[in-house]
DNA sequence: CAAAGATAGTGTAATAAATACACTAAGTCA
DNA sequence: TGACTTAGTGTATTTATTACACTATCTTTG
């Protein structure tokens, strides 16, 4: 019979890489943190408590910090490299704030989409402001947090290549073609074709016209849109498989 | 400035979802393990160390437990549920192997594709015995290990559906169109139409035709192919996003 | 050694989807 | 009222998808 093994306790955190849309640019929510004299910035995360789940964790972490609440948070991976730790200005900080500071950490990340405009946010605890930073602006993050929005981004368009529909929760309710095909051209990364792209829309059942047009726009006013999420998961369960 | 923070330190462990394909059904790598008078099958895994980051411990985990080395193995989800270990089996089991085995354990789950007959498996630690259990073929686990694994299978399936050379894995080097099928088929769950498979496969530079057939088989021999990943890759890269 | 059994391997026609491409319409603003 | 800006539309061509059934070649068995 095996002998007791050496046990050894990291600890544990949670980070959110959360991703909005304002109508033109995507955007992440980034806190910049309370450090004598410093800038730091950095993705809303803290230790997880002994009487929360992982996802709850993430919920109460991200309230806490960003006053975000409700909304939906997708674990996507979990950084546990020995270097996690070793920025000077980051120990500096963790020795103010943590009984252990010198402690491992592994910490899992979690990321979501929202519509910016249905939210507010609001610094709290250890945030001193809380920001939403074009996606394309990069800023030095505290920890490998670079990392981690990083690949936030490469599963969010994974995710959006696989199941597209979830680029909605992007949008808010009613939105035009314009809107829509800015949005993917942002997350694909290149221009579309106007008139594909809107043929491709009519004939989806899931986005459906309304009978209200823009206003105030310096320009021949669009037609609003909504997604009707029902159709769209309905449709998507018969959806082919690709093969190559 | 904020005052330090209670710290709470889980144990954090690693799982191996590895699967593998004998040329007929897609199998999952188990095993059993040491404890008095109990049949108890499980996913390999264990403790991480001090000294490793989280993809290290599963390479070596792995290793220690069933002896398979130099695999590649992808990270797909962390569990960290408070009721993880509730079946007074596996409690009894902590208590033989672990020092504190009260502690809650918060896991970092892998899964591979391997081609079995590449392999050999020799059970280790606190393994009895290592075994390839046939996917549709349920066994209970320990711990969580069943949704572990179903979390596993479905994370394959999505990854082969997002990039279907991920499949050639599973397959030996050289293989016949009816195998490639018939894997397919066992991942999709449906039948294929075989001249529509093959049309297709004759459409795709990245598998090629080898001047070698099958030999002692009870019917006419079919022809080697094998999978040229760099062709793939480089097709992959170009490839297309979805829309809807 | 002939017949049975098993899987290999092939083609076509019809339908559906993807692409490339350029102009008119309807508002605002100065 | 003319300039500006974005909305909104169609067609022809090419490319993929689907549905569908028979002949060829090898081994085994009686």
């Amino acid at each position: 019979m095996s002998q007791k093994e050496f046990t050894y306790n990291p600890h544990i955190s949670v980070d959110c890489v959360v991703f909005g849309f304002d109508g033109e640019l995507i955007r992440v929510l980034l806190i910049k943190r309370k450090q004598e004299g410093r800038e730091v910035y950095a993705l809303p995360g803290d230790l997880v408590r002994i009487n929360e789940s992982l996802d709850e964790s993430a919920a109460r972490v991200l309230k806490d910090l960003t006053g975000l609440k409700d909304i939906y948070l997708e674990q996507f991976h979990s950084f546990g490299d020995l270097d996690r730790i070793s920025d000077p200005v980051d120990i500096e900080w963790l020795n103010t704030v943590r009984e252990h500071p010198e402690e491992r950490v592994v910490t899992v990340a979690y990321y979501s989409l929202i519509k910016i405009a249905d939210f507010e946010i609001h610094a709290n605890s250890f945030a001193e402001e809380v920001l939403w930073q074009p996606i394309d602006e990069k800023k030095q993050l505290a920890f490998d947090h670079n990392r981690i929005a990083n690949r936030a981004w490469e599963k969010l368009r994974g995710k959006i290549r696989r199941k597209p529909g979830v680029a909605f929760n992007l949008l808010p309710e009613k939105f035009t073609l314009r809107e829509l095909q800015g949005l993917y051209e942002s997350i694909v990364g290149n221009e579309l074709d106007k008139r594909n792209f809107r043929k491709r829309i009519q004939s989806k059942k899931f986005i459906v016209a309304l009978d209200e047009y823009e206003q105030g726009v310096a320009h021949k006013p669009a037609q609003y849109y909504s997604f009707n999420e029902k159709i769209y998961n309905a449709e998507f369960e018969k959806g082919q498989w690709f093969l190559f």
